[in-house]
DNA sequence: TTGCTCCTCACGTCACGTGAGGTGGC
DNA sequence: TTGCTCCTCACGTCACGTGAGGTGGC
């Protein structure tokens, strides 16, 4: 059970950002050190390094902060059952769409691009992190 | 075929915004003016009435102004096949979710529920706009 | 004159950082 | 001394407006 700890510098290379931006992360709750060593320095677990690479992940698909740090921080969420509700969802779509008019397909292709492109990111996001 | 045309101060009390935001969307390209008086008033459709409804509907999704006008002015998309491809999409997340630890299935629950957040609205707008 | 519009320049706000600078441990 | 860290205050940037102010038609 020995967990390797990293303090800031080596975490923020590790993870590809600064020094500072770990620092804001920490600030605003996304980061939390797994403790401190006595002079205060913060002591992070190596797997807050795929952590920030997730946040980034996310961040590039608009996702913003706060969200972020709630989810992290929230409770387990019933995979199956969201799965199902997005099920409903697309059926859903498929009988709107059909009685939609050009202008409302056009939108219906803005929020369907942005759903296609979330779900692809979760699946690389789960497809690379099967164990976290 | 008389349509009709509203200047920018009845556009704005219609879609309940200031008229400086009207001006603002113009500026930037996400409303077109249907033509100008000899004074060069603009002329507004009455349909941009329910498209700032839109607008402010995507925004409040994350939409950011630059991709909604691009998808107002670009081509229309086959809707069909925009389906086709989310359902795919559902398949393959499945599979992912199905071996993913619990902190990628978080990342899972944000990102579907933002899926959720956008299909519903998506939905939302081609019910109210069957001809539009 | 009054209210409407046009246009432009500048300022405000919010999210997300980033820089700098002084501090103390290593 | 050198490089690392802590913390804080302020500044930078980008999207999205918003205010103000001078102009001319109605």
């Amino acid at each position: 059970m020995g967990e390797l700890l990293l303090r800031i510098g080596e975490l923020a290379s590790r993870a590809g950002v600064t020094t500072r931006t770990v620092d804001f992360y920490t600030g605003i709750g996304l980061l939390q050190p797994a403790g401190r060593t006595d002079a205060g320095y913060r002591l992070y677990p190596s797997s807050a390094v795929d952590l920030i690479a997730t946040i980034r992940h996310l961040e590039t698909h608009g996702v913003c902060l706060d969200d972020i740090a709630h989810a992290l921080h929230g409770k387990p969420v019933d995979v199956a059952r969201l799965l199902a509700r997005l099920e409903a969802d697309l059926t859903a779509l498929r009988l709107a769409a059909e009685s939609a008019g050009p202008d409302a397909q056009t939108i219906l292709a803005i929020l369907g691009a942005r759903a296609h492109a979330l779900i692809t990111t979760a699946i690389e996001i789960a497809a690379a992190s099967p164990l976290t």
